[in-house]
Formats: C-alpha cells, structure tokens, sequence
DNA sequence: CGACTTTGACCCGCGC
DNA sequence: GCGCGGGTCAAAGTCG
C-alpha cells in the first residue's frame, strides 16, 4: 500500500494563531477536526493536559495522555524539551507502522470529527531557559538518544526543524547544515519527540524554512502536494545527492530539497521552504490516497522509471487542504510499513489550521507576542525568546514518529 | 503530447 | 579578487 489511504493519517495536532504562549505556558489545539477544538496546554512544569474538551474522545485520552516532558541542553547550548506520552494510545504499538487495526482506529475517530491522537507539547526555548531546567530533570540527550535509535529501526522517527526568520545568514545555516542537522535528529520509539528551537531565526528576508528529517527507506515523502524536480547536486559533507523540488502549482513558489543524512542512510532530510498559497492539490490518483501525486520520484533513485509510481513512496495523506507542508506518511516500504502519520506544520495561510506531528508530540508554540518569526507561519508558532535581539534563527525541531510512528 | 526527470552549466553569496 | 559550494536554470530525454 503505499498507499496511505488518507482516512488512516491520524491528525495532529494543529497550532494555530489562537495558541498561545504565556509565561511557560504553551497552548495549542489538537487536531479534532473542524468542529472541535480542544487545547493542550505544556506548562512550566511541563504537566501536559487538555483543557475544553469537549470530545468524548478527547476526554478519553485525555486521562491517558500523560505527557512528561524533559528538557535537556544539547551541544548547541540549545534547549530541547522532549516530550513523551506515555498514553498506551499513542504507544508504539498504535502508531507502528503498517499496523492494520491501528489505521481503522484512526478512521473510525475520524470519521467522528475527532483526532485521537493527541500530541504532547514541547516547549523549546533558543537559549537555556533556566526555568525549564530548573522544573526539569535534565537528561543527557545523548543517552536518550541511543534508545530512540534503537527503536528507530522498528518504528519511524522524525524531526522537524523550523526557521522561521533566518535570521543568521544562510553561511550558518550551512554550519548547521554541515552538523548534519545533528541536533534535530532523534527518533523515537516511544511517542517521544524532540524540538529544537535552537536558533532563532531573524532573517527576515528568506523564507521560512522547516526541516523534517524522517526515517525512511524512500527518499520522498508524500505531503499532498505536488512537485516537480528541477535540480539535483551533491552537496559537500554528504555523498548522497541534494533533490530540489518546486511545487508545481501555478503561483507557488514553494521549494523543498530532499537528501539522505551522510551519516544516516536511513534519515530522509526534507527540507521545506516558503508557503504554499493553495490548498493541497487532490491526489491524481484518486484510488491510491495520497499517494503520490504529490511526490516527486526520488531522486536518489534516479531512474525516470519511478516517475508516477509512487508506490513506495511515503505518503502523508493530504490533511487537509489547509496543510502547509501536507501530512507525512512514512513510506510503506519503510520499514515504518504503511504509515498513517500525519503532520502539518507551518506554511499555513492564516486560519488554516496545522496540524502538527501527532505522534506523540506536538511542538509548542510560543507565541511572543508579534512574533515576526511567526509570520510566516500563521498556524505555526515559532518558540522564540524575547530576546530583544536579532535572535539567532530560531530552529525549530521536532522529532517526533508519523502518528503511527509520527511524522515523518 | 504533457508532465516530469536528468544533468551540465550558470549564478551568486560567502570565506579566505 | 578568487575559489568554493549551494542553488537554479534550461535543454534534452523519458514515460505514460
């Protein structure tokens, strides 16, 4: 199936502009569809719970999802705040990949209007936020990280990683490019995931930029939209081969490449960049959801042959047409098997709703205040700290497992 | 024939 | 100023 039938893509959680960030208090609405709203709140002591909800199925989880979070400096001197549910719900088990019963859950809860799955908040500051580790158990990323990889064979991992300003120049950029992405990358076995603000982007002038690294034995990932290669080049520090994409719909100027981490053969570095103005395109093949139209044949495999046949492609079944990256679905022939991830995030037009990693981890939205960092992600809060100045770009991570194994 | 990939060349920013 | 490297262009080729 490389299919993923779209019904199967559990909705994430979505930020939106009504969440909100207020003295360690991260907000955000769970993905319940257009008539609910429910909100998870992160607060300082990182205690996740839900409040308004409405949903009988929100309440359900509500009791199960205990999501711990725990805040951890890495090399960077960034903070990163790792959330894990420990919801049976949001267990490997339910967002495995290719797990049958699991995709019918998630239908079923759709079909209610709902999303069962709700992801936990992680609040990630650009600097050490004192606070945070005061109420937090520091842990050594490193050591938590060694788990997660092990599991990262079983289960799909993924980061995410936003810039909403770059601020810095695009040479640190490729620093932090030439790290690999390092501090983004965690996977998680458990509904764990792990954001990164890093940096801080100021950059006004660039567009945002989100960056999802995802475990994956194909190369594309299939957000619901469509795109068309238009450049490949090895890149320095990495053998694998750098995919650029544009998204073909007229007017959008939206870009992302594509290329497998050097140090990872499995890690799919997608990286995002401006805002879609449309909605998600409907899948040309109607019969296999989202699967692939939206993709673009890797371009690591190279052969032509594997334009149109998105099979194995990874498919994030289109969330909706608000999604700005669309959803992710790990690619069924990742060993993720058939993922029903599902993962909106930034790009968002204002009032388009972005649904977030669900697999277990949502990535909290700090709103402060105007952000500028923010504005290219309406729905998308950017963490960014009151810093007065030109903030280091803000990076954004997320890891977390396509819902069934979170994003991507 | 349209959509899309391939691929070498070109452009441009950055560091030295 | 020069070279490097990332990103983009565009012609040619492929596929359905």
């Amino acid at each position: 199936m490389a299919t993923n039938d779209k019904s199967t893509v559990p909705p994430a959680a979505i930020i939106t502009e009504d969440s909100t960030f207020d003295n360690d208090v991260f907000s955000f609405q769970p993905h319940l569809g257009s008539k609910q709203q429910s909100f998870c709140t992160a607060e300082k002591d990182y205690g996740a719970h839900f409040q308004n909800q409405s949903l009988s199925n929100i309440h359900r989880q509500e009791s199960s999802l205990q999501s711990s979070f725990t805040a951890v400096k890495d090399n960077t001197n960034a903070t990163i705040v790792k959330a894990k549910a420990s919801d049976s719900m949001f267990g490997n088990s339910h967002y495995s990949a290719g797990q049958q019963q699991d995709d019918e859950t998630n239908q079923n809860a759709q079909s209610e209007g709902v999303d069962i799955r709700a992801a936990a908040c992680v609040p990630v500051s650009t600097h050490c936020d004192a606070s945070l580790m005061e109420s937090q158990d520091a842990v050594d990323v490193s050591s938590t990280l060694s788990n997660e990889e092990d599991e990262r064979a079983t289960h799909g991992t993924a980061s995410i990683e936003c810039e909403g300003d770059e601020d810095e120049t695009e040479s640190k950029r490729r620093k932090l490019d030439a790290l690999g992405t390092s501090t983004i990358t965690t996977a998680v076995a458990t509904p764990t995931s792990t954001i990164d603000m890093g940096t801080a982007a100021s950059r006004a002038v660039r567009e945002p930029r989100v960056v999802v690294q995802t475990t994956s034995e194909v190369d594309i990932l299939d957000d619901g939209y469509r795109w068309r290669k238009y450049g490949q080049k090895v890149v320095k520090g990495n053998p694998n081969p750098r995919s650029y994409y544009k998204c073909t719909h007229p007017g959008c100027s939206v870009r992302k490449h594509v290329e497998r981490a050097s140090h990872d053969l499995k890690s799919v570095i997608t990286t995002y960049e401006g805002k879609h103005n449309h909605e998600v395109p409907a899948a040309r093949n109607s019969g296999q959801a989202g699967s692939s139209s939206a993709n673009a044949p890797s371009a690591s495999q190279g052969s032509s042959s594997h334009r149109r046949q998105e099979p194995a492609q990874a498919s994030f079944a289109h969330f909706g047409a608000s999604a700005p990256f669309g959803s992710f679905v790990l690619p069924p022939s990742s060993q993720l098997g058939p993922a029903t991830g599902n993962f909106r995030f930034g790009m968002v037009p204002p009032g388009m709703a972005i649904p977030m990693p669900s697999l277990g981890s949502l990535a909290p939205t700090k709103m402060v205040g105007n952000s500028s960092a923010m504005q290219g992600y309406p729905g998308l809060m950017m963490p960014v700290e009151p810093k007065a100045e030109p903030a280091p770009p803000v990076y954004q991570q997320m890891m977390s497992r396509p819902p069934f194994g979170h994003q991507m």
